[in-house]
DNA sequence: TTGTAGGCGTTATCAT
DNA sequence: ATGATAACGCCTACAA
């Protein structure tokens, strides 16, 4: 345990040095007076207009009156206030964003994607996380519109039924746009990933490789996402003529490796365990393969697992987890892309896309 | 490919509400006029400074007028405009993040675990990811503190060896705390890890396992968490009489599965190719697994395998990976909790801390 | 307990 | 090309 005391340490540089030299006495002025652009202006005898537009570069300005000002700006070691400017501007140059959780990798991928885009053109960005909590959802929704951001990104919880929070800062003015999940009830951009198709495809590959009793472990159907898959699921079944039946659909609340490996349990203590178990996520299939693992269950030979989301954990594992894959970071940056595009559009009309992102699959070792 | 028009949705209800029940022409006021204090003043027939007490719930209100106020908010669809908030009282409730990256996961738990006590204490969140750029992480500084953020929690860059970027917003009057990468140039709080101590623990363990000629694979060395985890394995390496040869270190400059396996091959290339091997991280670890199976080299039979961090993934691979356990969302909510004590400090003097965070052994197959 | 009025630091609209 | 001046929406002494 180390511990300092604060220290105050005293410059003759940047401001400090600025104020020196015009004759104020430094010890008074030791509560830092920031300099704003009307310290520039009367140092330099022009209006805090001029200052303003110098330093905002605009072209109605004499060169060498801007160059000035540049350099007394630097000179006095001036740094602009962003929430003045955001304030008389009505643009914070700021996003929103809302994920049900940070900590999760196709989460955190796409926030980075998000990220980044958004640095990439001057955007800073506020994250929040639901925790899968509406109310929780209800009030961050609020508190970035009262943040004033020029736009809000986001995957609503597991819990949201209900839209009105939504539609309500979309009437405010606030481009909201959402991605993964989404609903009809809202006209937004989105983009969601072909979950039908997606979870078709595996299920198809499941079944080409010879499984018949095939489970599907689901997060809550309450979700597009995991209703899609669902249909996808049962769609792939239907073609080859076999049956979705009840008992082979899992819905777990949360998603957990315990909850994964929990529901494994379940269905193998039934009459007829199934053959092999799509997942709705890779987490899901990690879980179920640990605990196939644990209770000597061999995994393809008796009974095949299937992710999806294509999380790196899914490569690693013995035996790899065949997935869809999903490109999350760019699934982010797509979503900031088409709202940064809708926030800079001049049109009252702008024309809400859905970008439908196709995942891949994936064949690995554990079908 | 669904794509729908923009729809102006007329309701009747909040703000348009009130201003038809004020037989304002609706369409007239489409333009969506938002309302402010002022507007609830003038509704209410009293001052500005009483609608601010009153939503600020100032004690030194009378309880109607507070109620009234409240009504009135509601009644009118109010909504407080932050950004003016935070210009007036220079507090713009916003804390600022520098990470690296925030899709791997020691990160993105730490973000969550900032964001979740954040929240709980009314803050919001402004992440950016530096990417290891030293040039992008001076930017994110500036841009951070003039967005008037109240505090800033930052690792930094790998690249960064020059702390005057931070030191300047410290001046400038803004708290900044480091945490796991942290330097001793600068006067701030700290929350890191015991990586001495708990690379040591980690070395002895391969040592007491019986294996002698332990490697180490290593980040940029400029990175203190990096050299304090050589440190860590030379002493426990010295104090069992063996030797830390300069054949047995490796220095990646890029935390990668691809890395690690490169620098296995170079290892195994070698006269003495290492018994155990330790990686600076998880992710190396995994990286260096992988590499061994494909080449045919027993784990742990022929070399053992430690990592650090306790990211998921090392406990469900196989062989399982012995690490040292990181709990990276506490350290998070750690670093969150003591910059908010600084920042609500009313003292002048505000003794910085260092949270030094014990890592715990986990002992699985690897090893 | 409530009101008045002057900021907070920029931007934007008119003039000149 | 530059200047005055009024917003932007809220906070906070200081008065009453």
């Amino acid at each position: 345990m180390i511990s300092n005391r604060r220290q105050m340490i005293i410059s003759i540089t940047g401001a400090n040095a600025y104020i020196a030299r015009q004759g104020m006495d430094i010890n008074a002025s030791m509560s830092k007076k920031t300099i704003t652009i009307k310290d520039i202006a009367r140092a330099l005898n022009v209006s805090v207009a001029t200052v303003s537009r110098a330093l905002r570069n605009s072209e109605e300005i004499k060169k060498e009156t801007k160059l000035a000002v540049l350099q007394m700006a630097k000179e006095m070691d001036y740094h602009p206030n962003l929430l003045a400017s955001s304030l008389s501007s009505k643009k914070s140059k700021i996003l929103g964003v809302v994920v049900p959780t940070i900590n999760r990798q196709f989460w955190s991928n796409a926030i980075s994607g998000i990220e980044n885009i958004a640095y990439h053109e001057g955007y800073k960005v506020m994250i929040f996380q639901s925790a899968e909590s509406y109310k929780k959802e209800v009030e961050i929704v609020e508190i970035l519109a009262n943040s004033r951001v020029d736009g809000i990104l986001m995957a609503y919880s597991q819990e949201t039924v209900d839209f009105c929070h939504i539609q309500h800062v979309m009437d405010r003015g606030i481009p909201v746009h959402l991605f993964e999940r989404v609903c009809e009830e809202l006209q937004t951009s989105k983009v969601v990933t072909d979950n039908f198709g997606g979870a078709k495809q595996i299920v198809q590959h499941l079944v080409d490789r010879g499984y018949k009793n095939i489970a599907y472990l689901a997060g809550p159907l309450s979700l597009n996402v995991c209703k899609e898959r669902y249909q996808g699921y049962q769609s792939a079944l239907a073609e080859n003529g076999l049956i979705a039946s009840e008992d082979l659909l899992v819905e777990i609340p949360e998603f957990s490796y315990e909850n994964a490996a929990q529901a494994l349990m379940g269905l193998w203590k039934k009459e007829t365990p199934p053959d092999a178990l799509f997942c709705f996520a890779d987490i899901l299939a990690i879980g179920v393969l640990h605990a196939a693992r644990e209770g000597g269950i061999k995994v393809p030979a008796r009974l095949a697992i299937a992710g999806f989301g294509n999380d790196d954990i899914g490569k690693f594992v013995t035996p790899s987890i065949t997935t869809m894959a999903q490109p999350s970071f760019e699934m982010g940056q797509t979503a900031a892309r088409m709202l940064l595009e809708e926030i800079n559009s001049e049109e009252e009309t702008f024309v809400y896309q859905t970008e439908t992102i196709l995942p891949q699959l994936v064949v690995r070792e554990s079908s």
